[in-house]
DNA sequence: TTAGGGTTAG
């Protein structure tokens, strides 16, 4: 054999940088470092490969003479892939500037790539477009996939619809990102409907889809949407693949039906620890700590290593369910035993459990013991705490705190006006509506969804945007009749911390959104058929009231996610057992 | 002589 194509073999099995450098010495003994073909080999490897090694890419690319189009495209893939991807840019730059060479389809494919890792690079995601249209690749369906995905990763999803409308040839994986490009952008309602463009364009559909779409009905609560691909899973045979099972046992916990999620869980033939985590983390916003500290010791029976997600859902359902010592406990474990540093969410769920147990004092030491101390999520928590638990004292302390990092909302004005109106403080709740109106401090905009006939509708507060709004009203008048008849009595709102509610800051007598959604939810759905409501604040007293009694007027079983956890009311009672 | 997609948290 020559000597040419016996490196060329090599190279071909070579698996490890040890064995690259074996090669590279006998091509440099053989007077091989010119030939095109044997150095690009080595350039590949070295670039691309997760074995391989980018500084010494780059010592070979230095020493090609005139680096032709696929050498600058394997550095430019190589720091795509790598924690560096702003030096793809570079190498671009550098490739249009001092070289006589022209991109191609693959150099822009692993340049979006780059723009896709790094963040705010709007305008050069527009600069890179221009050139693909320039140099005539706009119609390859490859590329247009990543331009419309770096678009979106750059939160300028209208341009990459544009750019996914206007394509020629659309195959499924390019329907595929689009669907991700909104799931992940957090747009989940178009995620759905675009699924609809989809079915009908008849490109078909796969694991990707599924899981895509299941994310985004777990995201808004569409259990009928979920119910509808979980029929595709089986009909399309996609029964053994982990990912899809993950996304449903997600979908099911999100959704409210705990008892699906574990029929899919015991069904499934092979998991992997995301498996566990969707589990976990299903039970813990249910409030079911001690059944997710039984999956987690099943977990790790089964031989799984935990992760920094598995010990959110523990602590969250150890929180929920006021588990102090287990909780604790795991905390702990997460560093001594699996070596993994708690994160803000750890602590933020720590700060949670003692502060709603009414442990104030042990809550205010985890945060001055948190390596995020002047992080203002912690001290809001606290600040939550001090209002379930009346405590002035501490709450003031948490607001001060939250003042001097510059980190107040309207929230937190709301909270510590509610512990001020339950000490009978009328000047700190006044003070604090005061603080709202002149520091022109924002208020977040309060929303519930609900499903209903595979549609997906959406409330504010006192919403009278519904196409149906006048018979929505109607049924809400009737229902707080019934309420009331079996015992509901409206919290007072004036002179309450209500009156400045996250919902409605300044306003009274007002329907919050998830009253709406229950009026359109009861309006609309069969008797004896359950209700489910996502809500993206969290549900405040007289909605939770109101919601228990409703359930026991109308004998109907209300799940209502909202921005913490799940409440299953039934028979005029809450699964939180009023402990939220 | 090289190319594109998915889950849990945030």
């Amino acid at each position: 054999m020559c000597k040419t194509k016996e490196i060329l073999n090599l190279l071909q099995g070579c698996k490890n940088m040890k064995k690259l450098l074996k090669i590279h010495a006998q091509v440099i003994l053989n007077g091989y470092q010119d030939h095109p073909n044997i150095t690009h080999k080595l350039l590949n490897f070295c670039a691309v490969s997760n074995s391989g090694n980018l500084p010494y890419a780059i010592i070979l690319f230095q020493h090609i003479k005139n680096p032709q189009t696929p050498a600058w495209n394997s550095i430019i893939r190589g720091y795509s892939q790598s924690p560096f991807p702003l030096e793809s840019l570079f190498y671009y730059n550098q490739m249009m500037f001092q070289s006589l060479v022209f991109p191609d389809n693959f150099t822009f494919t692993f340049l979006l790539k780059a723009c896709e890792k790094v963040k705010k690079l709007e305008r050069k995601c527009c600069e890179v477009h221009a050139s693909i249209i320039r140099r005539g690749y706009i119609e390859d369906v490859v590329v247009c996939t990543n331009l419309v995905r770096s678009y979106a990763r750059n939160e300028l999803i209208n341009a990459a619809q544009r750019v996914f409308d206007e394509m020629p040839v659309r195959d499924l994986v390019c329907w595929n990102s689009m669907i991700a490009c909104y799931s992940q952008a957090g747009l989940h309602d178009e995620a759905l409907k675009f699924y609809g463009r989809m079915r009908v364009s008849n490109v078909g559909l796969d694991a990707f889809t599924l899981v895509s779409l299941l994310s985004s009905c777990a995201h808004v609560g569409a259990l009928k949407f979920g119910f509808q691909i979980h029929k595709f899973v089986d009909e399309y045979g996609f029964l053994e693949d982990v990912f899809v099972n993950n996304a449903l046992i997600d979908m099911y916990a999100k959704c409210g039906s705990l008892d699906w999620a574990c029929w899919v869980f015991h069904r499934m033939l092979k998991r992997d620890v995301s498996t566990w985590n969707c589990m976990i983390v299903g039970l813990g916003v249910h409030g079911q700590g001690d059944e997710a500290i039984s999956f987690f010791e099943q977990m790790l029976q089964a031989g799984f290593h935990p992760n920094s997600i598995t010990f959110l859902g523990l602590l969250c359902g150890c929180s929920h369910q006021g588990l102090i010592e287990e909780g604790f406990k795991y905390f702990q474990m997460m560093n001594s035993k699996f070596g993994l540093q708690p994160g803000i969410k750890h602590f933020g769920c720590m700060v949670d459990m003692f502060g709603r147990a009414g442990k104030l004092e042990k809550a205010l030491d985890i945060i001055q013991n948190s390596p995020s101390q002047d992080d203002p999520v912690l001290w809001r928590t606290l600040l939550g705490a001090c209002k379930i638990h009346k405590n002035v004292e501490i709450g003031e302390v948490a607001m001060k705190k939250l003042v001097d990092l510059r980190g107040l909302d309207a929230g937190d004005c709301v909270l510590l006006a509610g512990i001020y109106a339950e000490a009978k403080d009328h000047q700190g709740v006044s003070r604090m509506r005061k603080m709202i109106k002149t520091q022109g401090i924002k208020t977040t905009q309060g929303w519930s969804w609900i499903e209903v006939d595979d549609t997906v509708h959406k409330f504010v507060v006192d919403d009278k945007s519904h196409h149906d709004t006048d018979e929505i009203y109607m049924k809400l008048m009737e229902i707080i009749h019934r309420a009331t008849l079996v015992g509901y009595v409206e919290e007072k709102t004036s002179g309450s911390s209500d009156s400045l509610s996250e919902e409605c800051s300044g306003k009274s007598g007002s329907y919050h959104s998830e009253k709406l959604a229950i009026a359109f939810g009861l309006a609309r759905t069969p008797e004896g058929t359950s209700l489910q409501i996502v809500k993206n604040l969290r549900v405040c007293k007289d909605c939770h009231s109101f919601t228990k009694f409703v359930s026991k007027a109308f004998r109907r079983e209300i799940i209502v996610r909202d921005r913490v956890r799940f409440h299953h009311f039934k028979d005029g009672a809450c699964s939180c057992k009023d402990y939220w």
